[in-house]
DNA sequence: AGCACGCCGACT
DNA sequence: GTCGGCGTGCTC
């Protein structure tokens, strides 16, 4: 009987696709099968079903061929997936994209090629259009049919490629895309073989003369073990042996041209080349001993434990010993941390201790090494211990004993587009559930959804309010800045206090972190006459002004043009650049602190992961003093000597229109705070604001965690947010303005109807209304907590439905679901 | 996601 | 008329 597969393709189509398993294919649920999609398309797919009920009203296709000998998604994954897919509302295939790293995902792309043969027998056989791209692809040979219309700048080139073909002057190959490359090192061996003794005497003869090759072949035979033939000859890495011979390369290639030595490449394991000398953890305080003690009390009676630990407390000491005892316990553990940019200092840090236990899994690492560790975790069951981002939820754990989700309030930990829109913390919860593994939350400013099942004693609750070495938590001084510009005592963005205290501290051979939030603070571009501002030609946005490249670019879609120097209605050369960006900045603290060197991270100057080394080095090394960022600056960083720590203008954050934006505020200025003071000395934080009488930066000056939660709560629970709701959030988009806007009243009226009024908010239109051409509405559900989310899915489901019959226009509207937002 | 199909406006 | 641009819907 013939079998059939139903199969996931990395898409956002709903379900799941039956092909034909072929004879004598070896084809099981969790492997990768090749398969035709549409006319031309091959995809990788994951098989999820095996069996033999024909599909009926459709022509199956083959499976092309099958990937793997043994699944590479194990079962349990599978679940997991499903268990996404259904809680954030969207399909497994989009899952599916997310989960595994994208050299597991081989794409066919469809090449075109000249035919030699083909000749235009009569003028005008071809046209225009179709002889530039004939020439085109003459010149290049062959060429990806996805780069022709930029190429030429035709628009749709479809149909001129078809011609072309049936014309017979042209044909289309799919070449499928590999860029999986195992990691090779260069290795060195004689072309001898190795009983060739005569052959040995006659080198050693021929580099007489030339000592440098000499040694380069003694340090050979010598590493190799050539003349011990009872052993098998070692392998010899280009490296090692340069070393040995203490000689550069250019004395290798010259005894590899002469014929005397070949260089071969050797895959190797991207493991074993670590270091494994291993010491133990960090000897923990007796505060920390505590907590340790606590948290493996804690795990006895809950799944779920929060350490609430202040900044600087000595969290990261403490997981490395219960990352000991995962290992020690013969099992694996997933570190969860928000952001790349934190993996950078905690990489060295764990090196020591857990040596070549520790994988790294982030995006940033080249996609060859994702698949490796994504291997290596599916050959072997070894403990270890993956230290990554969200995405690491996925990889194919096999004896999951321990998750620790670092800084778990963050809201990077939410993946907002594409889908799926899943949040790493909760996620990783449900995965170590699966698992029967313990979960440990760390964070100095616990999120309230959080912190309040702690309090209700659904999770542990381990606390570790002392700084390691008790280091006292720094000063916090408000300064009114509108006091300061009555006073006329502001330089720029620096309040006179400010400057002060900035200059006491780069005296006194400390360092000075400014923060500044990006938010409302891009700088732009205006004209001085008319007021004319550069927009987004896709969204609905000012373009940001950006000095290192004198343009002009969208944060949404990249849209980029170059500075114009008249400006384009009132043909008026005034233009010039409002709003302070962090490259503005630099030059205010140029201009208060002249001579001064300054490191400058945000999203600009850290694209690349050693440029963002670099920065953190230069910072750490003096070479720079004042270190001027976004949100980066407040995460996980440690300098020994930052005194002094400034918020440039704390509004920006507290005043955004948002459920979370108190919170969000709170953590960060927290968290920025935490940043100044260490070992010998209490740091200081100068918050600069118009509204020092607000309750959150009250809450800041005095650290108290605990008061801002209890006023954070009474809003929440006044006001129906989480923790005593749950959200969804729902996005309507379309093209035409008038269309969403008619159609999302209509769903809202729709929603409110089935929902009621206290559930259902908006339709509103979002801070920025339009997004790379589309118009966007937003309508908000709140769901209390215990109502039933699958009943509350299942209605979503059919009110889409129900939509569908009422107006055709519906189906054109891009709608997607946010569950549980940040 | 791509890719084909079908509709509509501009130019031969 | 025909070609190119663009929106719509399907893919096993």
């Amino acid at each position: 009987m013939p079998q059939f597969a139903d199969v996931l393709l990395p898409l956002s189509i709903p379900g799941t696709l039956t092909y034909r398993i072929g004879d004598a294919m070896n084809v099981q649920v969790g492997s990768r099968v090749l398969v035709p999609l549409g006319r031309k398309k091959i995809y990788t797919a994951i098989v999820v079903l095996i069996h033999d009920r024909a599909p009926r009203g459709y022509e199956v296709k083959d499976i092309i061929m099958p990937l793997d000998d043994a699944p590479i998604v194990r079962h349990p994954q599978l679940k997991f997936w499903e268990w996404i897919s259904d809680y954030y509302l969207c399909s497994m295939g989009e899952v599916f994209k997310a989960a595994v790293p994208s050299g597991l995902k081989v794409e066919s792309e469809s090449y075109i090629s000249p035919n030699s043969d083909f000749e235009e027998t009569e003028p005008g056989q071809l046209t225009d259009r179709e002889r530039t791209i004939l020439d085109f692809v003459y010149q290049r040979g062959r060429v990806q049919v996805s780069d022709l219309s930029a190429a030429t700048g035709f628009k749709t080139v479809e149909g001129i490629v078809s011609r072309l073909i049936d014309k017979g002057a042209i044909y289309v190959s799919e070449r499928i895309v590999d860029n999986y490359r195992p990691k090779t090192e260069a290795c060195v061996r004689l072309t001898l073989p190795r009983d060739d003794e005569a052959g040995l005497h006659a080198l050693f003869d021929q580099v007489k003369r030339a000592h440098k090759q000499e040694s380069l072949l003694l340090a050979y035979l010598d590493l190799s073990h050539w003349l011990n033939k009872s052993r098998e000859a070692a392998e010899v890495t280009k490296e090692t042996l340069l070393k040995r011979a203490a000689v550069s390369g250019a004395v290798l290639s010259a005894a590899v041209q002469r014929g005397m030595f070949e260089v071969y490449k050797r895959p190797i394991n991207r493991f074993a080349a670590l270091g494994a000398t291993v010491t133990p953890p960090p000897t923990l305080s007796d505060d920390q001993q505590r907590a340790y003690k606590e948290i493996h009390q804690s795990m006895r009676e809950h799944d779920i434990t929060l350490l609430h630990g202040v900044t600087s407390s000595g969290k990261t000491s403490i997981y490395m010993h219960l990352l000991e005892d995962t290992l020690k316990a013969g099992k694996q553990a997933l570190y969860l941390v928000p952001e790349i940019a934190l993996t950078t200092q905690l990489t060295r840090r764990l090196r020591v201790v857990l040596g070549d236990k520790l994988l790294i899994y982030h995006s940033k690492f080249s996609d060859n090494e994702r698949v490796d560790i994504w291997n290596r975790l599916l050959s072997s069951h070894e403990p270890c211990v993956v230290l990554g981002v969200r995405s690491s939820v996925f990889l194919p754990f096999a004896q999951l004993g321990l998750v620790i989700v670092d800084e778990e309030h963050d809201s990077s930990y939410k993946q907002q587009d594409p889908a799926p829109r899943y949040n790493g913390r909760n996620a990783a919860m449900v995965l170590a559930q699966m698992h029967g593994a313990k979960v440990v939350l760390g964070s100095a400013t616990p999120a309230i959804e959080v912190y309040s099942r702690a309090l209700q004693g659904k999770y542990g609750l381990v606390k570790l309010l002392t700084r390691y070495q008790d280091i006292a938590l720094p000063t916090v001084q408000v300064i009114d800045t509108r006091q300061s510009r009555k006073r006329r005592e502001m330089q720029g963005l620096f309040s006179k206090e400010l400057v002060d205290k900035c200059r006491e501290a780069l005296k006194g051979g400390e360092q000075v972190i400014l923060f500044q939030n990006r938010r409302g603070y891009s700088p732009m571009l205006s004209c001085k006459q008319c007021g004319w501002v550069p927009k987004c030609a896709n969204c609905d946005v000012s373009l940001t002004y950006h000095k290192h490249n004198h343009t002009l670019s969208c944060h949404y879609c990249g849209y980029t043009m170059t500075m114009p120097t008249l400006c384009p209605v009132c043909q008026m050369p005034d233009l010039e650049i409002v709003g302070y960006g962090t490259e503005r900045i630099e030059d205010d603290i140029d201009k208060v602190f002249p001579g001064e060197k300054i490191s400058r991270m945000d999203l600009d100057t850290t694209r690349s992961k050693a440029s963002y080394d670099r920065i953190i080095d230069e910072f750490s090394s003096h070479k720079t003093n004042i270190l001027v960022g976004t949100q980066m600056v407040t995460k996980g960083l440690d300098f020994d000597a930052v005194s002094v720590v400034g918020i440039l203008n704390a509004d920006t954050m507290i005043s955004f229109p948002d459920f979370r934006s108190h919170e969000r505020a709170f953590d960060m200025l927290e968290q920025v705070a935490g940043r100044a003071g260490r070992a010998h000395k209490q740091g200081q934080v100068l918050i600069q604001t118009r509204d020092p009488e607000h309750p959150v930066i009250g809450f800041v000056v005095a650290h108290d965690y605990e008061g801002f939660y209890n006023h954070e709560m009474h809003e929440r629970e006044r006001y129906h947010y989480p923790p005593y709701t749950r959200i969804i959030n729902i996005y309507l988009k379309h093209r035409d303005a008038g269309v969403v806007g008619e159609m999302a009243v209509r769903y809202t009226k729709l929603l409110l109807d089935t929902f009621g009024h206290e559930r259902v908010l908006g339709p509103e239109q979002p801070p920025v209304g339009r997004v790379q051409q589309l118009y966007i509405r937003q309508v908000m559900l709140k769901i209390e907590l215990g109502a039933s989310m699958v009943k509350v899915k299942q209605i979503l489901r059919s009110l889409y439905e129900q939509m569908l019959t009422l107006d055709a226009r519906w189906r054109t509207i891009k709608l997607t679901y946010d569950v549980d937002p940040v």
